[in-house]
RNA sequence: UCCCCGGUAGCUCAGUUGGUAGAGCGGGUGACUGUUAAUCACUAGGUCGGCGGUUCGAGCCCGUCCCGGGGAG
């Protein structure tokens, strides 16, 4: 993996990351194929909507359909036939949302499948081993989220656990030809964030992470503890801010220096009826909508705002259509990478400041009312 | 004409020995941040077919009428 910086603006940056399998577009949206698929989506519809890379999942695909049919296919990209980029998560955020069910040691994690319920354990060896043979092109470290709210002691516990685990996660990595990607922990605590990223960049990553944000803390709190993990990474490497975010935040941690996203919200959201637009967002389930010809948003360019009135849309959701939730995915994931595009855009022209002006006061319209 | 069932929320139905009514679905609204999510939460709707009666108190008991389903003739 290559990453080259085309251009700055403030914090902010625009470039490209290289792999063997097509270049990604800086700062970028990962939509999130937890099992091998981006929910209701085929690779050309992803394709279509400007994807240049996904997130695949360590912890499901282990478990479903297991690796020994993966191997079979020579990897995650043949199974799912995807043959842009992918990204794999660890398992450390399952470690987190599954806690009930966990038990941590040194060595590694286990808890309770939520499949069929059996232990499963995982270590920081595993999770390598497993990613490279998934053949992900962006690896993950395996870490521990640790809970919000936490006491100094609880974080720097934690983060210190983290960090053990990123050493023996490169170590395990070796030479391997994948790039793996190391991950700030320390809760809400600027020293804890500031210790982490230094120790992670004297262990040496392709790329650094900020994990442990967006789990219910103030978005104030959040900006400044991204803003102090991103103070001590170098600026030739590429930042990801892990599970973020709704488009507010993005356009936040892009003005700070973040190069990558991922997010289940587009997806998930778009199956449950939220749909972004750049006037707000539009609840497609309510009932104003029954009669309402108008595309989700005139000025949305994706296939379904192309041919499909809110009224339909609204009826297929009712009516527990798929179709509904196919193309309901298509606009939101379409809207969020229109918005990186328009991002990039505004950093290369050094115009993000004006750009984001424009974004909040698009969005402060009420999109529910207006065309 | 007689006999037997049934009539409770928009729909399908629960309602114990009489103590002024509930569920599921549907309707409305809101959530969702490295997916255990086509999920979840909240909420609005009822002169319990009508009219009388018994009772301190009736959706439950009695009388009568109306409506629906089945049976007999």
């Amino acid at each position: 993996m290559q990453y080259k910086i085309y251009a700055t603006d403030g914090n902010a940056r625009t470039g490209s990351l290289t792999f063997a399998r097509g270049n990604v577009d800086t700062p970028a949206f990962m939509p999130v194929g937890t099992y091998g698929t981006v929910k209701a989506m085929t690779p050309e519809e992803l394709q279509a909507v400007g994807v240049q890379i996904i997130l695949g999942n360590t912890f499901h695909l282990m478990l479903r359909p297991g690796m020994e049919v993966i191997r079979q296919h020579q990897g995650l990209h043949n199974f799912m036939q995807w043959q842009g980029p992918i990204l794999t998560d660890s398992g450390g955020y399952q470690v987190f949302s599954l806690a009930a069910m966990r038990k941590m040691t040194e060595k590694g994690v286990s808890f309770r499948s939520p499949v069929d319920g059996a232990e499963v354990f995982l270590s920081p060896e595993l999770a390598i081993e497993i990613q490279q043979q998934l053949d992900a092109d962006v690896i993950m470290v395996l870490d521990e989220c640790t809970e919000y709210p936490a006491t100094h002691t609880q974080a720097q516990t934690s983060m210190q656990l983290s960090l053990r685990w990123a050493k023996r996660c490169k170590n395990a990595h070796g030479s391997h030809k994948s790039a793996l990607f190391g991950i700030v922990q320390g809760g809400t605590y600027a020293d804890l964030r500031k210790h982490c990223a230094t120790e992670l960049v004297n262990i040496g990553f392709d790329g650094y992470a900020i994990g442990g944000l967006s789990f219910g803390e103030e978005a104030r709190e959040r900006e400044t503890m991204l803003e102090k993990s991103l103070q001590y990474l170098p600026q030739e490497k590429p930042r990801y801010l892990m599970g973020v975010g709704k488009p507010e935040d993005i356009v936040e941690a892009v003005q700070r220096g973040v190069d990558m996203f991922d997010c289940v919200i587009p997806t998930r959201n778009a199956r449950t009826g939220f749909l972004y637009t750049r006037y707000g967002l539009l609840r497609i389930r309510n009932s104003r909508y029954r009669d309402d010809m108008r595309p989700i948003d005139e000025s949305c360019a994706c296939y379904t705002c192309k041919r499909y009135s809110r009224s339909y849309l609204r009826h297929l959701d009712k009516c527990g259509e798929i179709l509904g939730v196919r193309l309901n995915t298509i606009h939101n994931l379409h809207y969020y990478q229109a918005l990186m595009s328009e991002l990039r855009q505004a950093i290369s022209n050094c115009r993000l400041d004006e750009y984001t002006r424009e974004f909040y006061c698009l969005q402060s319209h009420n999109a529910e009312t207006v065309a």
